[in-house]
RNA sequence: GCGCCCAUAGCUCAGCUGGAUAGAGCACGAGACUUCUAAUCUUGAGGCCGCAGGUUCGAAUCCUGCUGGGCGCACCA
């Protein structure tokens, strides 16, 4: 990867230069804090090419007014030859407009850098844990988990081209009562396959056809010698060939979305190596877990209600709004009692923990973060955690709600999902809204070919970009070349600004750990290019091909195959395929 | 009753972590094009950023309190 620095990277550098020597005069007092300072493009075009708030953001240490300390700014950028022109603007922004040279470099940047332009290095030496999906092993995946899976491996991608190490992690629930179940449901459909009229699935089991093929399994395997047996004899063993076959699925279900997991960790295996009692230990010697009575939830207590003496943790020095236990009265963890053991474990590899989680379950992340917390500031530092909350999504089929029963366990898979429409699809429009906010998934939208969808609507860019290239080569013989970047005017600057824009919109995106914001991007950059295209409808000298002018033909081909290439990479960080034609 | 999330154009949503006159698509109004690179294009109108306070040079953005919607609320996961 080049060297080079990007072109907004290197204007903060100037900007902090300048700032470095006004410090030196004593205009500003040495060791200004410059947190705020920020250098971003104007949100009017018609300000220039770049803005920076410098001389408000530090007026006050400089014990003058806004517009004074611009005056000093603007005095050292104007000898910056790179820089057309700077003036003030407004309550104290600084605004340049800078020679075209330097948009042009920033094309030639993206032609050396290709696939890695927009790659930073900030993260460098970090890694970060990403737990994503890890859905029950109990069944295949539907719906409920397709949103967390999606946002959380494009959340994976955004941080690695942002520099960090990133494990891409599934927890698997393999402990619980939920896999004992799992395991009863699979003899039951085990005594199918040997034949047994099992009738009806009972209540308390999971009934869905998927397991069918689990009880064949076993059937194949161990013949009928555990059909009458206890369950004593069998339940562990069904357990664990049951959750392998259930997980042999998930990946398959995953895979067909593009997702792919470094680490599957089992919480068997975690409490088998003693993980949680280690927890445990610690947190009762600094009085952070003791035994109490749990209180009934307020304003509603339910009828069986009893008292119970449980060990607890002390989430309500954290904020939280009870105590919660770690053990259930039957001496077995609970989920969170595992789960906070789990997070010490994804500590021991990681500097920083993420994990994407469902709305549903927004009530246990007060206390997850206060046992991390407390956890890891025994071990010396706390570690950063960020626990992420996808909102609920609403499946629709042409504006109207599509029908779900989870009692006879059909319910929308990601499988049905992504035969239905494809993988790009879902994976773009699952990114298509913020994560926090609830959305719509409608099956008929989605597919739509036009300019309202906007995953058709940047591939179709893409693909324009590419049939351009080809048919230049094909019919005129003309290869892109940035031999005349020089004749480019201000209709190819704007494009060209828009796609200088990827790597500070991809390094915001990883800071605020949101990828959603690159499909935003990439709807953006796609609209800019599709004005351009549309220009030349108008004006046959606005083409990107022209008969008779094989050197701009060649100049507006390279600035093409640069759109496509930032296309490209931001595609490929939302796990969207870059199609060529559609 | 409590906690978390959301509320921005008629509709669906952005708003770069406090900046300049709040943006895009759809729908609506006006015009262009008759297939040329149209699975269209240009342009117009459309806003009390849910409400009320507060913080400061400056708030859709931060704080407090309301209103409305979603999710959750004993040992489940």
């Amino acid at each position: 990867m080049s060297k080079q620095q990007t072109l907004y990277a290197a204007y903060a550098a100037k900007i902090d230069a300048v700032l470095d020597a006004l410090e030196a005069e004593a205009v500003l007092p040495a060791g200004t804090p410059r947190g705020n300072v920020a250098v971003e493009p104007p949100r009017d075009p018609s300000h220039g090419d770049l803005a920076t708030n410098a001389a408000m953001v530090l007026a006050k240490q400089a014990k003058t007014n806004p517009r004074a300390l611009a005056e000093k700014l603007v005095e050292k950028l104007a000898d910056d030859p790179q820089i057309d022109a700077a003036e003030i603007a407004g309550p104290g922004f600084i605004n340049l407009r800078l020679a075209h040279s330097n948009w042009l470099k920033e094309l030639d940047l993206i032609a050396a850098q290709k696939s890695d332009y927009g790659r930073s290095t900030r993260g460098a030496g970090r890694t970060v844990n990403v737990e994503y999906v890890s859905a029950n092993p109990t069944g295949p995946m539907h719906m409920g988990h397709c949103r967390g899976a999606v946002v959380g491996d494009a959340l994976a991608a955004l941080l690695e081209f942002g520099g960090h190490d990133v494990i891409r992690e599934y927890y698997v629930n393999d402990a619980g009562a939920q896999v004992q179940t799992l395991a009863r449901s699979a003899h039951l459909r085990y005594k199918e396959a040997l034949g047994e009229d099992i009738g009806e699935i009972p209540e308390g089991f999971y009934p869905g056809e998927y397991l069918k093929p689990v009880g064949q399994k076993l059937a194949d395997e161990f013949g009928d010698q555990y059909a009458a047996a206890p369950e004593s004899e069998w339940l562990t063993l069904f357990r664990e060939k049951s959750v392998a076959a259930m997980m042999d699925m998930i990946r398959t279900d995953l895979a067909m979305l593009g997702i792919h997991h470094d680490v599957f960790a089992s919480e068997a295996e975690l409490q088998a190596a003693g993980k949680p009692e280690a927890a445990e230990k610690w947190l009762r010697a600094h009085d952070l877990v003791y035994d109490g009575i749990l209180e009934a939830p307020k304003g509603k207590t339910p009828e069986d209600w009893e008292p119970v003496e449980l060990p607890l943790f002390r989430s309500t020095r954290f904020g939280d709004d009870q105590d919660r236990p770690i053990k259930k009265s039957d001496g077995n963890w609970t989920y969170f009692g595992a789960d906070l053991a789990y997070h010490m474990q994804k500590a021991d590899k990681a500097d920083e923990l993420i994990d994407i989680w469902g709305a549903d379950h927004a009530g246990t992340v007060k206390r997850i973060k206060a046992a991390v917390a407390a956890l890891s500031e025994g071990e010396g530092t706390a570690i950063p955690f960020d626990v992420k909350l996808v909102q609920m999504v609403q499946l629709l089929r042409g504006g109207e709600p599509v029908k779900m029963s989870k009692r006879s366990g059909n319910f929308i898979t990601i499988a049905d999902m992504v035969e239905e429409v494809g993988k790009d699809v879902v994976r773009f429009t699952m990114l298509t809204r913020k994560p926090e906010a609830q959305m719509d998934f409608d099956f008929a939208k989605v597919v739509e070919a036009s300019k309202d969808n906007p995953v058709f609507y940047v591939q179709y860019a893409h693909a324009r970009i590419h049939s351009t290239l080809r048919k230049a080569k094909a019919e005129a013989g003309v290869q892109p070349s940035a031999d005349a970047l020089d004749r480019m005017g201000d209709d190819e600057m704007t494009l060209i600004k828009q796609a200088a824009q990827f790597p500070r919109q991809v390094e915001a995106a990883a800071l605020a750990r949101e990828p959603h914001r690159i499909a935003f991007y990439l709807y953006d950059l796609a609209a800019a290019f599709h004005a351009f295209w549309n220009m030349g409808n108008d004006d046959p000298g606005k083409r990107i091909i022209l008969a008779e002018d094989a050197e701009l033909t060649a100049a507006r081909l390279f600035l093409a195959d640069q759109i496509g290439q930032v296309i490209r990479n931001g595609l490929a960080l939302l796990g969207v395929e870059a199609v060529e034609e559609l």
